[in-house]
DNA sequence: CCTAATCCCTCTAGCGACTGGAGGTTCAAG
DNA sequence: CTTGAACCTCCAGTCGCTAGAGGGATTAGG
């Protein structure tokens, strides 16, 4: 089970681009790799692992601290998943209010757009509408 | 029509906050007001109106520098309304982009969500969904 | 007129989550 | 052994604010 990808080969396997790696090395969110004779970044299996977790939990809309906590729970695996479902549910209902303001905004847009008469600025909804309220 | 409202009168009026509004200012988004003897910030009407179409774009979503574009021309009114309308149309692509996005992410959440049996984290949708893939 | 409370000033640094560049080193293929 | 791609570190920038320090201005009440 020994991979032993280089950042680069790792990118590619998650989609996760190679600064941004780096990026979650330094602030703790990855392992640090084992480093070759000439001190590149050397992974394994378990940072595959670990980083595709990242990648999912981010393509969720999880914040990195909400990630940092369910990973630490994920090691943890005698504990009650109460905490991990809390913060789920949380991420859940963000989602919804900002689906709901999204499609407020749609709605509103989808006016302005509709009204423009191709005219000049003066008489245009677009510009009217933003100066409006 | 001489308003001459303080900063934290414009920022009641507008719902802006104090420091975004000297955010604004410093980044050239709002005009610079007259000042006091004492050198504080006196905004009239005008200032009011920018304020309110600023706010309103952010609020819809607009990039700061869309707005500076539509505020660029709002300023000529005879000039034809199709850069504004391609700047909306491009706001609305943008936005039902994200409503698909945010739908995707909503379904899996709630997949996630729905299959937590409360158990030990060793057997918790809501991290396995996470490591999976 | 004085004081106290509240507002306002500038300047700087920080947030989240990356992204990019400069300038130099290492690796792997041929 | 050479070449070119990939890698290294460090620093700065992105977007749109937000917060704090350390001070000055304004205003309402007594």
């Amino acid at each position: 089970m020994m991979s032993d990808l280089s950042i680069g080969a790792l990118s590619r396997q998650t989609g996760v681009k190679v600064p941004t790696i780096r990026y979650y090395e330094s602030i703790g969110m990855l392992d640090e790799p084992a480093r070759s004779p000439g001190g590149q970044r050397r992974y394994g299996a378990a940072h595959l692992q670990q980083l595709r977790f990242i990648r999912h939990g981010r393509d969720l809309g999880f914040g990195l601290d909400d990630l940092r906590a369910l990973q630490g729970l994920s090691r943890q695996p005698d504990r009650s998943c109460d905490a991990a479902d809390r913060i789920a549910r949380q991420q859940l209902a963000d989602v919804e209010r900002r689906l709901a303001g999204l499609r407020a905004v749609r709605k509103e847009l989808k006016r302005m757009v509709a009204q423009c008469s191709h005219g000049v600025v003066d008489e245009c909804h677009v510009i009217q509408t933003l100066s409006d309220h």
